[in-house]
DNA sequence: TTGCAAATGCAAATCACTTGCAATAAAACA
DNA sequence: TGTTTTATTGCAAGTGATTTGCATTTGCAA
């Protein structure tokens, strides 16, 4: 319950960060900030810098993942769903899912190799989708 | 030679463009628009904005590639060098390189599951060096 | 050498995001 | 339950990276 998630982090339970994590729970792929206040305004008042604000801290609790796209902006989803990666289309941005993450293996090694603590990482693919590909070849 | 990457891709062979190759090709690491300028500047006169342009028409013919970094600035490097990605600390920024892109395989398969002409891809692991991390923990 | 498209400089604009501060709401405590 | 404490929010202004419009200059083909 959402509750339980912000309190266990010390946070405090308020509506909109309710409303941030039911958006995101619901949401079937990463979203920006923008697209996140947008949905949420639909529900409550809500202002932009503190969807920011909260963005910023639940992924700070690593209750969300934050990951930047190649367009430079960021993108949130939940940790705890299966997360994926884009193939992103340069010209049309379609986002396309790749199931898996292959990156969980690679990660142990890395992290034995040079003492860093991982904790996450960023990636995507960039290309054109075949519809584009085909209007500019 | 320069003159002729320039012109094999229907390009003027500038100063600033030749220049700002030099820096790149003499640089080990992938550079900040910021930091190509900073070292531009030591040699000629040159504008903010034409580094950003030339390097936008660079990475559009391919001679450059652009990364998005998890700081959500981008990084420069030549194609022609092999590249590499980053082991970046989220606290202190050191960037640590790995070697070798584990992607070139995974881009074939994925290339002919979904038609996607693909072109590049963003790749770094997030975390915090083992200086940090003893320091916060 | 001239003509013209491409490239550049400059200043202002944009875009995503952050911050300072006063007002408010949630949780702790009496 | 009422009150205090402290975290969170709203608002407006600020940042930092990057882009753009437009007038000027430069490379290079004719």
């Amino acid at each position: 319950m959402k509750e339980n998630v912000l309190k266990n982090n010390g946070l405090k339970s308020t509506e909109g960060r309710k409303l941030i994590l039911d958006i995101l729970e619901s949401a079937c792929e990463p979203m920006t900030a923008d697209e996140i206040f947008v949905l949420a305004r639909q529900k409550r008042e809500l202002n932009f810098s503190t969807v920011y604000r909260t963005l910023s801290t639940l992924a700070e609790k690593s209750i969300i993942m934050k990951n930047i796209g190649g367009d430079g902006k960021s993108y949130y989803q939940l940790s705890s769903e299966g997360h994926c990666h884009y193939l992103v289309c340069s010209e049309c941005h379609r986002r396309i899912a790749i199931d898996g993450c292959p990156f969980e293996e690679m990660r142990e090694n890395i992290a034995n190799e040079t003492g860093f603590h991982i904790t996450g990482h960023n990636f995507e693919f960039v290309g054109e989708c075949p519809e584009c590909f085909k209007k500019n070849n």
